[in-house]
DNA sequence: TCGCTTCCTTACGTTGACGTAAGGTTACAT
DNA sequence: ATGTAACCTTACGTCAACGTAAGGAAGCGA
């Protein structure tokens, strides 16, 4: 289906997303990544796949204050629904095994919506607040130019 | 005007917050907060106002993923905002420098604004991402339920 | 094959945000 | 006055998330 994806440098990686190869290194080693493949001499060879795990990784950290072990949960729980639904048609576990997986995945995502949900309230709070403290400001700055103006030459 | 606020002993100021002593008294040495005043043998008293700006504190740490750092950064422009408010209509300072601290003030707010702006949209993209997986998972939940039913006892 | 760059592993160093322990002082109820 | 709980300062410990340095192997264009 898919023709044999582009393998990946550390270096092409790193430079798409503006991350190190020790970060790499790093996320490989507590269990965030893993490269798809490596070289006859050792050097790992990445996919697109991984690039779109790691721009997530970045995005949950750097913009929503994730750790990396609240990350790797996530991921965990999303890769567990992709299994399940991989083996859904497929080969068959035991039913009630497969029921209770499945609850606990939608457990998950239902609590890891909830902490969303309570992020983008307290972002709204935030954006409220500064928001109107910037349209004081700026009312500050609007009557501050006429003083000025009336000052420097009235008329 | 204000009728002297109660003040508020280390102790009360953790109890009501959930923080522990240590960590005001590190956020008193990197210059988040400080008491306002001492006892005479040295005790810490807080008042309403420090008890806000903990709670900020907490909330841009905590649920927004804030350093310390940059959380400072943020408060010390409102409170050079404060101050300019304050001696506004009453001292003067000349003119030009009120003016370029209120530009100051406004390009901070302004950035601190698209942050926010920023992940704000990363949120509702990851809100959108987990309610499809919910979605999704509840949808084979449904069908596994029939399945089962139909399974024990047809009918 | 040579030279240079990229990459490997191993391992110690660093920074932020506190935890924790020590040794002594203060506040307050009895 | 006294016990004890809360507090003080000083200082070393800790954990996450990498940085950085060392010494050597792999890739690769000329």
């Amino acid at each position: 289906m898919e023709q044999a994806e582009a393998e990946l440098s550390v270096e092409a990686v790193c430079q798409r997303l503006g991350l190190t190869a020790r970060t790499l290194h790093y996320y490989e080693e507590i269990g965030l990544i893993s490269p798809k493949s490596r070289t006859s001499g050792g050097h790992r060879l990445y996919d697109e796949k991984v690039v779109g795990k790691l721009e997530q990784i970045v995005r949950l950290k750097n913009h929503l204050g994730y750790s990396l072990n609240e990350i790797r949960h996530m991921l965990d729980v999303e890769s567990r629904l992709d299994q399940i639904r991989l083996n859904a048609d497929n080969a068959c576990l035991s039913e009630e095994i497969r029921r209770s997986e499945l609850e606990e995945a939608a457990d998950m995502l239902r609590s890891t919506l909830s902490q969303i949900q309570l992020k983008m309230q307290n972002l709204q709070n935030m954006k409220n607040r500064y928001e109107e403290k910037l349209r004081m400001t700026e009312k500050a700055l609007e009557t501050k130019k006429y003083t000025f103006i009336s000052q420097k030459g009235s008329e």
